[in-house]
DNA sequence: GTGAAAGCGCTAACAG
DNA sequence: CTGTTAGCGCTTTCAC
């Protein structure tokens, strides 16, 4: 007394036998209500005038018709079977920010990439989007690897996680576009990667203060400080040198906070008097800002302050920061058209990139008339 | 001299006549290499344990070997083609927050929605992700059109523009899961949508304010509110009302902003003297900061106020505020946890769903120990 | 234990 | 001008 599923008085086409799919809206279904074949409607219906141009309007408007009826739309992942290039690349980007309040605004960074990302993207052409994260599971991983190698024509991956980091470069090696925005060790990633030209960061940051005819500068940076710190603080003491400017560090402990931070900073402020300075982290710029509360010193026009990423970092009454950084819209597409090229191309890899960065004017440091340089 | 792009002196398989696909790592080509059929690799790599019974151990290693060292991945666009359900959901998310330096902060909702509907997506399922925006175009709406229908299991929207509302009604109407998150006329939404409950809000604003015995309550809105508001307001009225204290409301117009906005709440907090206060907006409780630093009130002891989705917005030396608001990760958790439900169950409606508020303790106004209510 | 073959929805080559 | 058909890569019956 089998059954097998099999639909009583129901006009089975073919032999398949299981369940029937819930009746989608195909092509081939437009093609039947329109009493014409798939290929008619396939070719009427892709919208090219020079398909179009071979079929009476007649036809044409008959299969329109029924399509909107039906509200057929082409099923995207056949399309890209056959395709030679999908329509689809993997973006994996950080998510869990929210978790940390103090990190939470970094969130805003991941949408701008993303954004970045979709708005340069080739027409019809979508992101699967995967998220990875600090505390990052296996499964986890291998269902991003999945997507990574699962039809898509690229991926664009914002700081890996290590876990991720040995699939990715085998992709890599295969042959599979891949780019990578924001390495954290921009040195391992000669190649395949885009990243902001910190060198330039404190260059310019350094020209800001230049211009404002400072002679004094004093640079503050974390105690442990990456390959990026380095290069902000080598273009920064280079404009320095050239300007005849005296220029040094305080290092910041990490861990330490405000209000002892606070302190920190006033306290050397106190002993250097600098009249230029420049604040490679946010939580620098903050203790800074503080700082100039504490001393009764008035930023912008005693001092100039220049940050990093800290633009956005403005509440009144305190003064709003000029920051030096780069737009992570700009860094996604950048990476977008990086993957495009290299699809088209057929290559797969890329020299890295480093992206210029850009000025957001604040109270604490005016930029010139003409800008810098 | 038609040469059709057939490679010379290479073994044609098929009579395909046109340029032949960037050599993917098929199943086929796995099932090639161990020498077993297509369906033994298959049945092998998928790796269900009754499956695998039925094979001999040595060929099972042999599949496998092959597949790793050719670096297989199934391709999930034909394995959705065949599946009763793909593997794809559709994710419209709201980007371009940066344009308006004010607004970049909304990026990290976004973000963090996002990341709550990955975290909650069954396992290798992945949004197909698109941003929708203030200035939308055409052919940005056509897309979005695209991959909502284009062979997705279900969509998730993020307060759908306008022009885009419209076919977001027709795929419901047709069948297709479809889930909105913080429509922006809730009104319109009695189905398929997921909001805050604004009234709750209201009145946890307001227990706030009661577990700290205030008697005298000002609450600020916008001069021109919409449906949330009027709901805030009246669940926090209730609570005045049974509390016996005294309600009252500023509007603040529109446009208006810091400082003559926080000369306004100024103005009217040396009037009423209130000892409790419900800020509906962020600018609300940015002005009420504003305003209480220039009359020398101390928040928390001689004013408790209570804002809304303000929690982040902390800089010392203000005091951190008491926010009551929603978590977007919590919304992105509970959309996809509809999505799939509806996919089971072949609904494609349900009543609209009502999240609680949260309670993010700041300065301004203590939590009870023991919690409210 | 293993393989052949159908078919998911679509496109494009080719034939009429 | 329109239809037939092969095949994209995969899963799933069913037969040997």
């Amino acid at each position: 007394m089998r059954n097998n599923g099999r639909q009583a008085g129901f006009g089975v086409i073919g032999t398949m036998n299981r369940k029937p799919l819930k009746h989608r809206v195909t092509l081939a279904r437009v093609a039947r209500e329109s009493n014409v074949s798939v290929t008619t409607a396939s070719l009427i219906l892709s919208g090219r005038p020079e398909c179009l141009a071979q079929f009476q309007q007649q036809t044409i408007d008959r299969v329109r018709h029924h399509a909107k009826e039906l509200g057929y739309r082409a099923n995207l992942f056949a399309s890209s079977l056959l395709a030679e290039r999908s329509s689809f690349f993997a973006l994996v980007i950080q998510g869990g920010h929210t978790e940390d309040l103090r990190g939470w605004q970094y969130g805003a960074y991941e949408s701008e990439l993303l954004y970045g990302v979709t708005e340069h993207a080739p027409p019809d052409t979508y992101p699967v989007v995967a998220t990875s994260g600090p505390k990052i599971s296996e499964a986890r991983v291998h269902s991003i690897e999945r997507i990574m190698a699962g039809g898509v024509f690229g991926t664009i991956v914002r700081t890996p996680e290590p876990l991720l980091e040995k699939s990715l470069r085998e992709r890599i090696k295969r042959g599979y576009p891949t780019v990578v925005v924001f390495p954290d060790q921009l040195d391992d990633w000669p190649e395949n990667a885009i990243d902001v030209d910190n060198f330039a960061v404190g260059q310019v940051a350094g020209k800001l203060l230049a211009a404002r005819g400072c002679k004094r500068w004093l640079v503050l940076r974390d105690a442990e400080y990456h390959a990026g710190q380095r290069l902000r603080q080598e273009g920064n003491r280079d404009v320095a040198q050239r300007q005849g400017a005296s220029w040094d560090v305080l290092e910041l402990p990490v861990g330490s906070e405000s209000p002892e931070l606070d302190r920190m900073v006033a306290t050397r402020m106190r002993e250097d008097r600098p009249d230029g300075m420049f604040a490679m982290t946010l939580r620098a710029a903050a203790a800074t800002v503080a700082a100039c509360r504490e001393l009764g010193i008035v930023m912008g026009s005693d001092l100039a302050l220049v940050g990093c990423d800290v633009a956005y970092r403005f509440q009144a009454p305190d003064p709003s920061i000029t920051s030096v950084d780069v737009s992570w819209f700009e860094a996604g597409g950048e990476a977008m058209r990086r993957l495009v090229k290299m699809t088209e191309s057929g290559e797969s890899r890329f020299k890295t990139v480093l992206l210029p960065p850009r000025i957001i004017e604040g109270q604490t440091c005016p930029v010139p008339p003409g800008g810098i340089e």
